[in-house]
DNA sequence: ATTTGACATTAACCTAGGTTAATTTCTATG
DNA sequence: CATAGAAATTAACCTAGGTTAATGTCAAAT
């Protein structure tokens, strides 16, 4: 990892996690966590715009992402990217298939980030002895999937103003679980580069689009704040469906 | 399940199976294998062009491909498909997080097609009584996710003949070592509109692609067979990466 | 041998989004 | 509060890929 990232010194148990609910052990019942919390190595804090591990290099740690926004990317020889993912409190990151395989994505920090960090040699011991997590963790992984099926439709079926109200719609749902109270305004640390990056647009198209969506009143986006001005026309709008983004089951 | 499905009378026993070096349960013991069968409903033979399931509804059961071709899609509102994934012998079919909620996404055989039937109910206890078997189900998940990232940056940041590159290596890597000898060409049983769906362009400028990449000697397709011309141009105007392509680690 | 429908091919034309480049805010830092 | 770098905005122009539509080819079915 990085230069400067720390430790953190007041340490939140496991059976405290106020993420819990969103992450790994949502079904898991009390004594079990205090045994995975065995497992983890750590928690750590990384400033924003941290690298948190590189395309193409051997990296030996899972997380589960406490709190911040955590991008996942790929870079082009040409030089482009493509954002692939957000990755949010109680999200899984580095889950990759094989240790000793140099991981395919880099991943880096949007915002101060702090990381529960789980060594990936424990992790074959872990499931062994916790099946339940084993289990835990492969609805997650599942659920990974239908979001980034959800992004292949996103780009590669529907134009520029459809993909923005995906994207604004698919990031609202899933940061509004996490606030205090639910309102129509969330922070959203994204560039406007970063939005083109993650719908396969240029900066400069996502420009004019959102002033589009902005003058027909359906999102306002300025200073890394963002509003959903008209929910139903932009769901209308994005062909957005609940299900396929949430990491809940809806209940 | 569509109308002709029938089930097989000789149904091959999960040791023996050939394609289990692919699958499930690549690294498990023979012992384990063989219990992990009883979890198995069946095998079915589905002909070409048979529905497996469709996108919106209910569906209990997990499949292993034994045989065939099998593609995942979506189907957007305005009526336009986005393929998201070709399902070869060994790979999953149909593991999603919740068995309550139904299927995101629709799939469909594009050649006559032997399944392995897991019903999904079982699958819990399979967890819990085999942990093995849950961490290669994350494993092959998380590989599954590698490749639909592979997609997206394919869809999201290349041009028309680098994407059609990019799937024809793909594909061809993913069914070469399934292949009595090797050589460069194999089947191909897809239309020029399921490759534009594939990689978000339309059957017109496929067509036109497909006609630059052959009068440049890179690829040939025709009647449904494949040969690749010259391939390490093809890998250097793809992009491509093995590594995040294939199911297994490369040892 | 002929029909039929699915698939492939091509051409002519058009537009959504890309490119380039200049200008204007922000925002962090001393 | 001055300044520099990052981010946003806008305009002018251009092209990769979309659209429409006509025609050709092939394979299955009668």
């Amino acid at each position: 990892m990085n230069t400067r990232a720390k430790k953190t010194n007041h340490q939140t148990p496991c059976t405290l996690c106020p993420v819990r609910q969103l992450g790994i052990f949502q079904r898991l019942p009390e004594a079990q966590v205090i045994k995975v919390q065995q497992y983890r190595s750590g928690q750590c804090v990384l400033p924003a715009k941290t690298l948190i591990y590189r395309q193409g290099e051997v990296h030996n740690h899972l997380y589960t992402l406490f709190t911040g926004w955590v991008m996942l990317y790929k870079t082009l020889s040409n030089g482009s990217r493509q954002i692939l993912r957000y990755v949010l409190a109680g999200d899984f990151l580095s889950f990759q298939p094989d240790a000793r395989v140099p991981m395919t994505h880099s991943a880096q920090t949007l915002t101060e980030t702090t990381l529960c960090v789980f060594p990936r040699q424990n992790l074959m011991q872990l499931f062994n002895e916790h099946p339940e997590v084993a289990a835990q963790i492969t609805l997650i992984t599942a659920r990974d999937i239908t979001l980034s099926y959800e992004y292949l439709v996103n780009i590669g079926r529907k134009n520029a103003r459809e993909r923005l109200a995906f994207l604004f719609l698919e990031i609202y749902h899933r940061i509004l679980p996490q606030l205090p109270e639910t309102g129509t305004t969330i922070v959203f640390p994204l560039t406007q580069e970063d939005i083109a990056d993650t719908v396969g647009l240029t900066l400069v198209h996502v420009n004019r689009t959102l002033r589009s969506l902005r003058e027909e009143g359906l999102v306002q986006l300025s200073h890394h704040k963002l509003t959903i001005l008209d929910y139903p026309r932009l769901v209308c709008l994005a062909g957005f469906n609940l299900q396929s983004v949430m990491n809940q089951p809806l209940l």
